[in-house]
RNA sequence: GGCGACAUCGCCAAGUGGUAAGGCUAAGGUCUGCAAAAUCUUCAUCCCCGGUUCGAAUCCGGGUGUCGCCUCCA
C-alpha cells in the first residue's frame, strides 16, 4: 500500500505502527451550519480509506473529531439568538444525518472537544510551564520561535510568514506568526475556568489532545482538507513536537478542493451548497461517483454535467445487479477465473488510492455482468465480486432496495407486461406498443430479454 | 512577495521512460416485429518551445494558461 504524504511530499509505503492496526483521524465539522459538499467531498474520502483497509483486513480505530466551541459557532448563536451550546447541538445531528445519508460510516469515535476542556487546559499550561506558550490579557499563544521545526509539515518558513503581505496584526503576539491556544472570554461568551482566567480553548489544541487520547502519538494517519495543511495541522504538529517530542502522525493526507463551475465555493458568490441540498437532487451514490471518479489530491469541479454523467455511470451498475439474483451471488465465494480484476482492482486501491482506476474494473466486471454470451456462472461470478469491490467503496450498500421497483412485486406492471405478451403474441403491435409507451410515460421502462420482460423505473 | 498544484479525445478521467485505461456522448453493424438492453466496430500522440534518451504524455530547462495555500475555511 502506498500513500502520498503531505509532510514528505511523496509517495511511501505505507507500514502501521502497530501489525494490522490503522489509526486514523480525519479533522470533522465546526458545527456551526450544515456542512457543504466540499465537505462531504473530504468526509466520504476517508470513509472509502477507512473501508478499504477493513476491506484489506485491517483493524481500523477511526476518529473524527466534532469541534463544538468556536468563534464561527458563538456567531452563529448571536444569529439564531440561542446559547451556542444549542447550536452545537443541532448541527452535530445534522451532521450525523447527512452523513448517514451519504452512506459514511459512523466513525470509531466522534469526541467532541467540550468533553475535552480540562485535558486542554493542561495541555496548554504544559506548554506554558516548559516555555513554547505565553499568556498576554488572558490570552495564551503558542510561540513559534521557541522551538526549531515550526513550518516543518507545510514547508513553510516563519520568516516567509511574516514576510507575508497579510499576517494579521495583534501587538500581544510576540512573533505574528504565533497561534492562539486560548482565548480570553467577552462578556456573555461561553467559558470555562484556567489558570488565565475564564475563556475558552484555540482550535488548534483539540485535534492534538483528543488524537493522543483515543489514538496514542503518534498515530498512523491523519487527515483533512488540503486547506488545513496550513496552519491548522502545522500548528497541531507543532504542538505534539515540542510536548511529546514526536510528529502527531506519520502520514498526513489531504483532500483536494471541490470548486463549483470553476470558482471557489462562497457564500458571498452565492454558489454555496449544502450537502443536504444535493442530496435532494442527486442520490448517494450518485454523488459517490462523482467523488470517487477523480483523484483525491486533484481539485474538482461540481456542475450539473458531471452529476448527470455520475448518474448514468450508477445506472449502468445496477443495470447489471438487476439482471441477477443479488442474495444468491452474495453468498458465492470468488474463484480463481476472477483473480485479474480483484488485483487491478487493488493494485489501482494501494496506489495512494486510485480510486478512478478502481472503478474502470468496476465497469469490467459491470460488462461482464450484462454480456448475455459470458457463461451464467461467470456472469455471477462478476456479479459477486462487482459487489465485493463496490462495496469496499461504500457503493451498493444496500442494492436489494434499490432495485426493489425493478423487481416483479407490482402487481399492476406485472399485470401489463402479460397484456403486452399476449399482443405481442398476436402480432398486434400497435397495443403492444401502447402500452410500453404508455408505461414509458409512467417512468416505467421495459426490456425485453432472453429471461422474459424486466422493467426499472427510470 | 513566499510556498505549492495542475494542463491528456466533444465532456469527465487514468496513465510518471517503452509506444495513449475507463465512463459519458457520437457514428455504423448484429440482435429485436419495432424498441430498449446487450454486443461488435470506429473516434486523441498528450498546452507551446528547447534539451536528455535508442525511446518521453511521462525526466530536465524555459514559456503560456488555470487553480490553491499563506486570514476563519474541508
Amino acid at each position: 500500500m502506498k500513500i502520498y504524504n503531505s509532510y514528505t511530499r511523496k509517495k511511501e509505503e505505507f507500514k502501521p505502527i502497530e501489525e494490522g492496526k490503522v489509526r486514523m483521524y480525519a479533522c470533522g465539522p465546526t458545527v456551526y451550519n450544515y456542512f457543504h459538499i466540499g465537505n462531504a467531498r473530504t468526509f466520504m474520502f476517508f470513509d472509502v480509506v477507512k473501508r478499504y483497509f477493513e476491506f484489506i483486513g485491517y483493524d481500523v480505530n477511526y476518529v473524527q473529531n466534532l469541534t463544538d466551541i468556536d468563534d464561527k459557532i458563538i456567531a452563529q448563536a448571536i444569529e439564531e439568538d440561542v446559547k451556542a451550546s444549542k447550536v452545537a447541538e443541532k448541527y452535530i445531528s445534522a451532521f450525523n444525518e447527512d452523513r448517514a445519508k451519504l452512506g459514511i460510516d459512523t466513525p470509531t469515535h466522534q469526541p467532541k472537544a467540550t468533553k475535552y476542556i480540562k485535558e486542554m487546559i493542561r495541555f496548554i499550561k504544559e506548554l506554558v510551564d516548559n516555555g513554547f506558550a505565553y499568556e498576554q490579557n488572558g490570552d495564551v499563544y503558542f510561540s513559534v520561535d521557541s522551538f526549531k521545526g515550526y513550518g516543518s509539515l507545510s514547508g513553510r518558513k516563519v520568516e516567509d510568514l511574516i514576510a507575508g503581505a497579510r499576517v494579521a496584526e495583534n501587538t500581544a503576539k510576540k512573533n505574528p506568526a504565533d497561534f492562539t491556544l486560548w482565548k480570553d472570554a467577552k462578556p456573555g461568551e461561553p467559558e470555562w475556568g484556567s489558570p488565565w482566567g475564564k475563556g475558552r480553548p484555540g482550535w488548534h489544541t483539540e485535534c492534538v489532545v483528543m488524537s493522543k487520547d483515543l489514538l496514542g502519538v503518534p498515530f498512523d494517519i491523519h487527515g483533512g482538507g488540503t486547506d488545513l495543511l496550513f496552519p491548522h495541522h502545522e500548528n497541531e504538529n507543532a504542538q505534539a513536537k515540542a510536548l511529546y517530542h514526536s510528529e502527531l502522525a506519520k502520514v498526513w493526507m489531504h483532500v483536494g478542493f471541490l470548486n463549483i463551475d470553476g470558482e471557489k465555493m462562497s457564500k458571498s458568490l452565492k454558489n454555496f451548497f449544502l450537502a443536504r441540498e444535493v442530496l435532494e437532487k442527486y442520490d448517494s451514490e450518485t454523488v459517490r461517483f462523482y467523488f470517487l471518479s477523480k483523484h483525491y489530491r486533484s481539485p474538482i469541479d461540481y456542475n450539473a454535467e458531471i452529476l448527470a454523467e455520475s448518474e448514468k455511470a450508477v445506472a449502468n451498475f445496477y443495470d447489471a445487479l438487476s439482471m441477477i439474483d443479488i442474495k444468491e451471488v452474495r453468498a458465492l465465494t470468488v474463484d480463481d477465473s476472477m483473480s485479474k480484476y480483484e488485483e487491478e482492482f487493488n493494485a489501482a486501491m494501494q496506489d495512494d488510492f486510485n480510486t478512478a482506476k478502481a472503478i474502470a474494473v468496476l465497469f469490467d466486471l459491470s460488462k461482464s455482468v450484462k454480456n448475455f454470451s459470458v457463461e451464467e456462472s461467470d456472469r455471477k461470478m462478476a456479479a459477486s465480486l462487482l459487489l465485493k469491490l463496490g462495496g469496499s467503496l461504500g457503493f451498493f450498500q444496500n442494492p436489494e432496495e434499490k432495485l426493489k421497483s425493478g423487481e416483479s412485486s407490482e402487481e399492476l406492471v406485472k399485470l401489463l407486461i402479460k397484456c403486452r405478451n399476449a399482443f405481442k403474441k398476436e402480432k398486434m403491435w400497435q397495443y403492444s406498443d401502447m402500452i410500453r409507451d404508455e408505461l414509458k410515460g409512467l417512468g416505467i421502462v421495459l426490456m425485453d430479454t432472453p429471461d422474459g420482460t424486466k422493467w426499472t423505473r427510470k
